[in-house]
DNA sequence: CTAACTAACTAAAACGTTTTAGTTTCGCTT
DNA sequence: AAGCGAAACTAAAACGTTTTAGTTAGTTAG
């Protein structure tokens, strides 16, 4: 084990700096041959102590297996990698005291940067992050009363977009299908449909817009879209999430509603039932590839250079996928 | 900040020591307030440090963001962070380089115990780990050389059963598309799949058993079975992962051939669009809450009671799910 | 009145690194 | 032959806890 050298060479050797500090390289070489037979691994922990970082990204979410969310974590993780990163995700659920939970534990851990799809209520847990000097890069929804760095969809003219498709095409009765999570993003959902509504002279009613609560089971979502269905005369509807679509999909098909004919729909974001669907679902195509390295970018950034404490929003358009 | 104490007291406090080592309840009730008012907390590093702990579980799977798996994540995260553990998943999609990284990283921060969804190439360093006398639970596919928990399902008889319906409903020309990962469960979903049809009298042609590379871009997967159905005169199925079937309903579509009519399907596990699909896809479901059930219960029963080394199998039979 | 015990606390070591501030030993100048 | 700088190394402090082994003061038994 033990090279006769003493344990501050070793570290030097590991960390890169022995040239730096002048070690010969014949110690060089033989402390590397000990390390390679031995197996020797640093413990991290140890390390993160003295060093007060931790090479780890934390990603907060709403939910890791939404393959929104997943796919911009593997393409996140990838990068991250190459950098040196580690990056480790958990799901809030939408709900405040786990996220909450998670930047405790993850603050506890010291880690080094977070990533985070916040919600209404981390304002506070968030501005500590910031004032402690840890890189937030918020991402999809923005905490606008906070000044923080942020990479999202252009929200507004992505619903508008697809509202005006709709219309376009004959339909009228237009509804919305929304979250009940308090949060800019999914408002402008509502806004960018009611402008184009009110633009080509179709009045809004409020009935047509479903808000669904968040952690409602599925059955009940089902039951309240039928509802909507069977009363509102309803001839085309925007989805704005892409498993509020799933349940509304459903609820067509147990109505027997044909798409395409009786019903038009258009979903947020993409999902594999949505491509296999007869017809095919339309979907608002959020840019992951470019999201991701927006966020990445910014956060490497930070990384780096320390210093210097801009924030930076990036607004990105989204794709109308026609699919039917 | 101080609170004229030492700083052993607060740790006994903290820990809940403070009765064994006859702390006053004076003393507690004040340096309890302190710690609310100044919203201190332990650094979990210099504590992992120390203790050689950390309270966190691995969980390796092939990909978190397919839903068989993150639906197992959240079930055993749930039950984890009742008793005090937090759960940290990562994804190896199926590469060695990238668990024995994945192992290594937990290994370097201390984490308690692993659970895996193993691949081929792992043996040694799971046996790295039983060595240092960390608990591991194997799911989903076990390592049969290694002799450690494992928790699965009878992938064997779920496959025969699958087969057989075919074979009752009058179908002979019957594929299996499986993934070509070298691990004990894929094959006993081939071998289910061959001695159903031998014992029905039909004979098994290699040609129609595919066998599709893991990390293959989906549009290949797509033309291999667009390949096999062209070429063979299949009348049904059994797809033996749900990624899979996803990819063959892409084909079938494409090629335009009826499901229920021109061909029979049945898909490994669940997936949204199976349900929502026309007509609906039966299934192999394996019991998501029984295996995470069973999971946690040996991780907790290992992390608690040290000493006890048995090690345990546990086969639990899947359930055929007809919905055409 | 002293020895023994207990209640209430604390000093200091230990965990495994990184990093600062040295210490030796040479070889070169002058 | 003294002085100096560079090369090649290392001792020890520090990171923030937990835990062992005390210490001190007060109480009780004999």
């Amino acid at each position: 084990m033990k090279a006769n050298v003493s344990i501050t060479t070793v570290s030097f050797i590991i960390n890169g700096k022995a040239k730096e500090k002048s070690i010969s390289s014949a110690v060089i070489k033989k402390v590397e041959k000990i390390i390679r037979e031995s197996g020797y691994m640093p413990n991290q922990i140890a390390r993160s102590l003295r060093t007060g970082h931790s090479n780890i990204i934390a990603l907060i979410v709403e939910d890791i297996s939404n393959s929104f969310f997943s796919t911009i974590a593997r393409l996140i993780e990838d990068k991250a990698y190459q950098h040196g990163y580690k990056i480790i995700y958990s799901s809030t659920e939408n709900k405040v005291e786990r996220a909450q939970e998670l930047i405790n534990l993850f603050k506890s851990r010291r880690v080094d940067a977070y990533i985070v799809a916040p919600i209404k209520g981390l304002e506070e847990e968030i501005q500590q992050l910031i004032n402690e000097n840890k890189p937030v890069i918020l991402f999809d929804r923005n905490l606008p009363e906070l000044n923080t760095n942020y990479v999202g969809v252009n929200h507004f003219a992505a619903s508008y977009q697809a509202t005006e498709t709709f219309i376009k095409k004959g339909r009228s009765r237009i509804a919305l299908v929304n979250t009940d999570i308090d949060v800019q993003q999914i408002q402008e959902r509502s806004e960018g449909y009611k402008k184009a509504l009110t633009d080509h002279g179709i009045e809004v009613e409020k009935d047509m817009i479903l808000r669904v609560p968040f952690n409602q089971s599925e059955a009940d979502t089902i039951k309240q879209l039928k509802q909507l269905l069977k009363t509102k005369q309803v001839d085309s509807i925007l989805f704005a999430t892409n498993y509020l679509a799933l349940s509304g999909l459903k609820a067509l098909k147990q109505l027997d509603m044909k798409i395409g004919s009786e019903v038009d729909v258009i979903a947020y974001d993409g999902h594999e039932a949505f491509e296999l669907h007869t017809p095919g679902i339309s979907t608002v195509q959020q840019p992951l590839e470019e999201i991701a390295d927006n966020i990445i970018r910014m956060i490497l950034g930070k990384l780096t250079k320390k210093g210097v404490a801009t924030t930076q929003q990036m607004i990105i358009p989204a794709k109308l996928v026609i699919r039917c």
